[in-house]
DNA sequence: AATAAATACAACCGCACGATT
DNA sequence: CAATCGTGCGGTTGTATTTAT
């Protein structure tokens, strides 16, 4: 985004017609609250949506006796407030995903949190600003690049793969589910010499499970649903759940654990009642998996990386967060990607 | 123990776009 | 057809918390 040229007329007029919203808004400032939401606010809220439901987020707000921006509002509950919404940290499942969903979509957070059911576009962004781009950092090379993408694709894929195969320790229970899916994510991208551009992206993506409607749909219905559902009772801390590990609103607390408890926990935490919804643990990702060794021996001894990198949390329950890649790794790494690709 | 730096994440902002008036 | 409204998206910021020194 770059206000500051390439401005045509439509977006002078647009300009001034902000301008002219400001002023307006300028002029109700004093009403309008910011920042974080008090408890207050989110029962406010939430008996609000409860009852009438959700959308027309201005007019909702001003009904709600909310002082916020219908804006405010609309992104408190769709991230927030949510019944769906899933918090606690992302798992194993869940980083391969994105990476992989990354790799064809980009920045579209919205899209990619289509495919992690409960998680929201802002928190995806969130995970892959904090913790992706802190490895690209690291690495000293951009995000975008072909480096960064083929250490994502052939080096912590293959590992977190590897990760969940163990943390399950059931890869052959898992596999025998039938459902290739996962395939999308692992093999055929990933795992063999096939150009990942020669995939067929719409095809893949309709090997997954679809819903009855579409994604989006049940995520919006289901949160409807909910509210409709609840139309003659209203949300308090009294009623809103009994659990001693929900929080007042009666969402599922998860507290911060390592990614290998989460991968563990991982069935447990399927609190999403849509079993339509696309869940990594629900795939054979298995099925077509190769090992990595099938890249990783190629000049480079993956046993040799993974010796030298006994400490990366990749192989002893950290995630892409904690790994440091020593100097050593990333020399070998670059020696991997010059000679082979 | 105190402080600085790093991290995680909620919230905000500007913009685009489709629907409605 | 233009103006306005409502919504959604991606980028950015602010701040509380955690970690390192």
């Amino acid at each position: 985004m770059d206000a500051k040229s390439g401005i045509n007329s439509n977006q002078v007029v647009e300009r001034m017609m902000n301008s002219c919203d400001d002023q307006e808004e300028e002029m109700m400032i004093e009403d309008l609250r910011r920042g974080p939401w008090t408890v207050e606010e989110d029962f406010a809220l939430m008996n609000y949506i409860s009852r009438h439901g959700e959308g027309r987020w201005n007019s909702l707000a001003r009904s709600a006796g909310l002082k916020r921006t219908g804006k405010s509002c609309r992104l408190r509950w769709l991230n927030y407030l949510r019944p769906d919404v899933r918090r606690g940290n992302i798992t194993l499942e869940e980083q391969l995903l994105i990476l992989e969903l990354h790799s064809r979509w980009g920045n579209r957070w919205s899209k990619i949190a289509q495919h992690l059911p409960g998680r929201t576009d802002n928190e995806i962004k969130n995970y892959w600003r904090t913790r992706v781009q802190k490895h690209a950092k690291q690495l000293k090379c951009d995000v975008n690049s072909k480096q960064f993408k083929d250490t994502m694709r052939y080096l912590w894929m293959p590992r977190l793969v590897e990760r969940i195969q163990a943390a399950s320790g059931t890869s052959s229970a898992i596999a025998a589910t039938g459902d290739s899916t996962f395939a999308m994510a692992t093999g055929s991208s990933y795992y063999n010499t096939n150009n990942i551009n020669d995939i067929n992206v719409a095809s893949q993506v309709t090997m997954m499970p679809q819903p009855h409607n579409s994604m989006m749909c049940d995520n919006m219905d289901q949160g409807m649903v909910q509210s409709t559902t609840n139309n003659s009772s209203s949300f308090t801390p009294e009623n809103s759940s009994t659990s001693a590990s929900s929080d007042s609103f009666g969402r599922s607390q998860v507290s911060p654990v390592s990614d290998v408890t989460d991968c563990y926990n991982y069935p447990t935490l399927n609190l999403n009642p849509n079993q339509d919804y696309y869940f990594p643990d629900q795939l054979g990702f298995t099925d077509t998996l190769i090992s990595p060794m099938g890249y990783h021996n190629q000049g480079l001894g993956y046993q040799c990386m993974e010796q030298k990198t006994s400490t990366n949390p990749w192989m002893d329950g950290g995630d892409l967060s904690d790994s440091l890649w020593i100097t050593e790794d990333i020399w070998l790494l670059n020696q991997q990607l010059n000679s082979n690709f």
